[in-house]
RNA sequence: GUGGUCGUAGCUCAAUGGCAGAGCACUAGAUUGUGGCUCUAGUGGUUGCGGGUUCGAGCCCCGUCGAUCACCCCA
């Protein structure tokens, strides 16, 4: 016999994790919508092109890290690597355009999917929730995005996240300044590590990511972006940091954050845990793109958006302590004893149900014993045991598993007549 | 893609190169139809997979797959 496992870098979302997974869910789409978000999803694969343009052909992500395949019919597609591309594509699609501007988006629980390997915190197969806001430039915008990002790991309890932001520049200040890095680090070149000397010639701005100890004096004395942005960077630069200030969101200028998907202008911004050392404890970014939409076939239209990884989340509220609310236990758990007694059950159970109990019917043929345990194990409330006696003046032996054990017999169950199961029910559970 | 550590029951882990085990979990019993605590028994394994060395391999060697940690990069 074969066996099979889930393949490297994916993972099973077992039950006992679907109460951490439905409460971000609901902080998510609750917060957002009370920022004015609407729910899209996406298809999980979109033709290659759209990531490849969109994210660009230069970054690791599309050089190495898709998941790229032809289907039957030859198109190229991919797995999406990222939340926004295929939510650009849709807006372009359907003409969002022409609707009231901004447009603003929020996806939840998407698979995202990069071929890395994998190690704490990175999946090949992970989730994000994220936002995207097309149409508006405002930097009120870059400040209420960041906002809500903030507000949603407050309202899940989350502790010690700092923001990080900065501004990369356009079109018209980054390449001067990505010449300027050049030739700062040209001449230092034969005293740079191995990965800067490569940095240098293929991704200039990731030489300010570096970590080896011994390129840290260069990169403090590199020129600063946020010295070189032009006039109108700058102006969007500081209208966002005055709002954030003015709204009174913590947030530290860090002139050395830069982000692997080239589409990135002006406002880029990080959340993380605050005394991380490690990168991949991330939990959030986003920036500004308003090159885009352009780029994927659209007029121009300025856009700027977030994700945020909901493995990380969970890692990280877990760490944390964040209290998880309780799985839903049955409130009633129908024991049935014998073949008729057990089609008496089918029907009773669905007849609470109906009334909103939570029923769990006992299967099969087993002891009373048997089924006491189940239901206990189960965590029900009550038992409603349906055996010969019950069956014969239409009653059930209701138990309440709650009852002290040192309590008498006769205050641990009751008889109740089974027409009388829901009001008896229902007057208890409250 | 690179390097380190590690793969034994569903889970956590034992077992000098010499009969594969324990605890938990699960199932069933401990006088009539009653859970939790306790006791007893049972189910459950091609020791990740494939080769090699050896009279004999869970253990040693090689390969492979996977997990994990770090790098790279990202959420």
């Amino acid at each position: 016999m074969p066996h099979f496992k889930s393949v490297q870098g994916t993972r099973d979302i077992l039950p006992k994790d679907a109460m951490a997974w439905r409460m971000i869910e609901r902080a998510v789409s609750e917060t957002c919508e009370r920022y004015g978000y609407q729910r899209i999803e996406t298809p999980l694969f979109e033709e290659t092109g759209v990531f490849a343009r969109g994210v660009g052909e230069g970054t690791d992500i599309v050089e190495k890290e898709m998941y790229t395949f032809k289907d039957r019919s030859e198109t190229s597609l991919t797995l999406q690597p990222e939340g926004t591309a295929g939510t650009i594509r849709a807006y372009i699609e359907h003409g969002m355009h022409t609707l009231p501007q901004p447009v603003k988006f929020y996806y939840l629980r998407t698979p995202i999917f990069r071929y890395e390997r994998p190690q704490k915190g990175r999946y090949r197969e992970h989730h994000q929730f994220g936002c995207e806001a097309l149409g508006e430039s405002d930097p009120a915008l870059d400040a209420e995005m960041i906002a809500l990002l903030w507000d949603i790991y407050q309202r899940l309890g989350a502790r010690d996240i700092v923001i990080q932001l900065n501004s990369i520049g356009d079109r018209t200040c980054r390449p001067a300044y990505i010449q300027a890095l050049v030739d700062y680090y040209t001449p230092l070149q034969d005293d740079l590590c191995d990965d800067c000397k490569v940095r240098l010639l293929k991704n200039p701005l990731r030489l300010l990511d570096c970590k080896e100890p011994r390129d840290q004096p260069k990169i403090a004395a590199a020129p600063k972006i946020a010295d070189r942005l032009c006039e109108p960077c700058a102006a969007h630069f500081t209208a966002v940091r005055e709002l954030l200030d003015a709204m009174g969101l913590p947030y530290t200028i860090n002139p050395l954050l830069v982000r692997g998907l080239d589409y990135y202008t002006r406002t880029v911004f990080e959340l993380a845990p605050e005394q991380s050392g490690r990168r991949q404890s991330a939990i959030g970014g986003g920036g500004r793109y308003d090159g885009l939409v352009e780029l994927l076939g659209g007029k121009p239209t300025p856009g700027i958006g977030f994700g945020s990884g909901m493995e990380r989340a969970i890692d990280l509220l877990e760490q944390q302590g964040v209290a998880i609310p309780p799985t839903p236990t049955p409130q009633v758990y129908i024991a049935p004893l014998g073949a008729t007694a057990r089609a008496v059950a089918s029907v009773l159970a669905q007849h609470l149900r109906a009334t909103d109990l939570r029923v769990q019917l006992g299967f099969g043929e087993r002891s009373v014993k048997a089924h006491m345990r189940t239901a206990n194990a189960s965590g029900a409330r009550f038992v409603a045991l349906i055996g010969a006696d019950e069956l014969a003046n239409d009653t059930m032996t209701i138990r309440d598993m709650a009852a002290s054990p040192d309590a008498a017999e006769d205050q641990k169950q009751v008889n109740v007549p089974r027409s009388e199961a829901t009001i008896w029910l229902k007057s208890r559970l409250g």
